[in-house]
DNA sequence: GTCTATAGGGGGATAGAC
DNA sequence: GTCTATCCCCCTATAGAC
């Protein structure tokens, strides 16, 4: 069955915004993607600001609670959430590789988004798997990397890359396909250099 | 001496356009910002976008060759470029925070920026450092982490914690000095973390 | 629910005086 | 070089017919 009205707005919303931003995007291109006229999209939504909103918060969701899902697991290990998180969220990046620019830059204009909206701090620092990060490094002989540069260390390996493709593809002149094929590569890779950080001594 | 007309609106405009992009800034507001006129602007730059590309082709040499000049050197070991890198980067990320996600932005809807006015491709993956670089993997008995790999994983570890930066803050309560200390922090973390991922067996 | 038509304001750019 | 005044387009949002 066909997607209803409101979800063929959605839908063009979501590409239009991620692609070119909240003043990049006109109504009338939302209309036109969307096969609908103009004033429909007041009709569903009041407001391109509303929809903006309501898209921004659903991307948000789904790019936080996919990480806390899986990292309050208490039945997997420290190494099996690592190799989770990898591969769930290179997945997750390889589908929508404009997600982590569009949230950080809607971030920026809008920081208290994040707070106030979801429980980043409880459902990460004080995961089951900080938990357990702790008491990893608690068994080493040496002070171990503060949980913060920790955690920015296990994104920045994995987000980073999707960030910077543009960058990237210009310096090594490589496909799309070929660059989501690195990625591929990195899912096994992130956990043993994530390991590999673990044992410098400070 | 005043800074002539013509440096403070391009002031206002880099201001502007790194805090609120290209769409979001509107002329009038860089006028304001820049205590002149708006007919000023068009005097001196012609049109909004001319002005935007001289700004933004200005900050990308900034961001390149900052790297180009040190990775270069053929003076320094492999060592102590990445400890040049990581001093370098952080130091100019501390004073323009809004930097990378400024070009990563720009260079989503204009990718070949960077490959026709920048020649990064030469700057970087034929540079001086990445030759040590080859040089240090082929001495081992295993094979390394692919070149690619080895620059997205510094540069992510560089860069990444300043693009996510509210979002790490949401995360830890912390201050923007206590973040800028962290950060220093890295400058000293980053090359052991490198030379612990350079052991990784594949 | 869906459309056409239009109100109403903001935006980039320019004309022309000084 | 610098200003005021203004053009004119395009954008968001709404009124009102069907």
């Amino acid at each position: 069955m066909d997607p209803s009205t409101e979800e063929k707005i959605k839908e063009a919303a979501r590409r239009l915004f991620m692609q070119q931003g909240f003043e990049g995007t006109k109504t009338r291109d939302i209309a036109k993607e969307a096969g609908i006229n103009l004033a429909l999209m007041n009709y569903y939504f009041r407001s391109k600001q509303n929809l903006f909103d309501i898209i921004m918060l659903e991307h948000m969701e789904s790019f936080v609670k996919g990480i806390a899902v899986g990292f309050n697991d208490t039945s997997t290990s420290f190494d099996e959430k690592i190799r989770f998180y990898a591969n769930a969220y290179i997945d997750l990046l390889t589908l929508q590789p404009d997600l982590p620019l569009f949230i950080m830059t809607a971030l920026r204009s809008n920081p208290a988004l994040i707070t106030e909206r979801l429980g980043v701090k409880k459902m990460l620092m004080t995961s089951h798997f900080m938990q357990q990060y702790t008491e990893a490094v608690a068994a080493k002989r040496f002070a171990p990397i503060p949980p913060m540069h920790f955690v920015m260390n296990l994104f920045g390996l994995t987000v980073f890359p999707f960030i910077a493709r543009p960058f990237f593809q210009a310096m090594s002149n490589i496909t799309t396909d070929q660059f989501n094929a690195m990625m591929q590569e990195r899912k096994q890779q992130i956990p043993h250099w994530v390991h590999a950080m673990l044992e410098v001594r400070p």
